[in-house]
DNA sequence: AGACGTACCTGACCGC
DNA sequence: TGCGGTCAGGTACGTC
């Protein structure tokens, strides 16, 4: 569940049971992720949590003794809270909190990472130095994405997702805010015209803003019934639907598949230009 | 600097 | 039923 509107969703959901809540104990159950787990990972036993905000795809645990925990999803990461601890496969993080609940990182494909940082450095930290803004922020606009653009030649989706340009907008988001503005997604970046950049920003904001109420109750869907995300397959018009017919279109093939930097780009030939 | 490819890892699914 | 191939929501890093 690692898209940002689903990382937001986790923040939302776990702010009222853990925030003011000490942690008992932290551990993990393997040395590392995508990058070793922090040697120091005991430390954080008996602080407090004292806030929990979301940057980029990162879920950011503040604790009262000036240290941030930065946790990551990847591709395959839950991180949940429970009751009643059963200890599942691929349980790599486990933190049990002075309410008897339990906080679990769950990372089949172990894309994801845990990080300790010092709360003060944290924008100076190696995972957030480099990264962009925030797409839902009112500096993400035409004006700012045409700079940033203006002297670059990469396929406008791989442009979208590049994370030092904007944060947060991943393959379906990227795949999905591309039709929605219209937009042919091979095209060059520093070929997009201004009214064209107007469109593609507001159809991000847009989609991120939608899939953030999807995520909430997609979320209470997911503790009742089989952990099947509603919105990919209820909200995509696109996004792993190729060879469907798009709304109101009459092009003879469908929506398109083709593989740009890796991975799969979903389209319209015949409406997006 | 920018463009591009690759690596990391498990699991689900499909065709044979 | 098993096996090989392909694909999956992300990111960092190396090379040209």
């Amino acid at each position: 569940m690692p898209e940002l509107p689903e990382v937001e969703t986790v923040c939302n959901g776990l702010r009222n049971d853990i925030l003011k809540v000490k942690i008992v104990s932290a551990k993990n159950n393997r040395p590392n992720l995508r990058i070793p787990f922090p040697r120091n990972l005991k430390s954080i036993n008996d602080s407090q949590i004292t806030s929990i905000t979301r940057r980029a795809k990162y879920v950011l645990m503040g604790l009262d003794i000036g240290k941030t925990l930065i946790i990551h999803l990847g591709m395959s990461g839950k991180l949940t809270i429970t009751k009643n601890y059963q200890p599942q496969k691929h349980d790599h993080m486990v933190i049990e909190l002075s309410n008897g609940k339990t906080v679990v990182l769950n990372d089949a494909r172990r894309f994801g990472l845990v990080a300790l940082a010092d709360s003060s450095k944290l924008e100076n930290h190696k995972l957030f130095k480099h990264l962009g803004i925030e797409p839902l922020d009112k500096e993400f606009n035409t004006q700012y994405l045409f700079e940033k653009l203006k002297n670059r030649k990469i396929a406008i989706k791989l442009a979208i997702m590049d994370q030092k340009i904007v944060v947060g907008v991943g393959n379906i988001y990227a795949c999905e805010a591309l039709y929605a503005a219209k937009i042919n997604p091979t095209r060059a970046a520093n070929t997009i015209k201004n009214d064209e950049l107007k469109k593609l920003v507001a159809a991000i904001k847009k989609i991120l803003k939608q899939a953030i109420k999807a995520g909430g109750s997609s979320l209470r869907d997911y503790v009742q019934a089989d952990g099947t995300l509603g919105y990919f397959q209820t909200m995509t018009k696109v996004y792993g639907r190729e060879g469907e017919k798009c709304e109101k279109c009459n092009c003879k093939s469908g929506i398109k598949r083709i593989t740009q930097g890796g991975r799969s780009t979903f389209y319209c030939a015949k409406k997006q230009k």
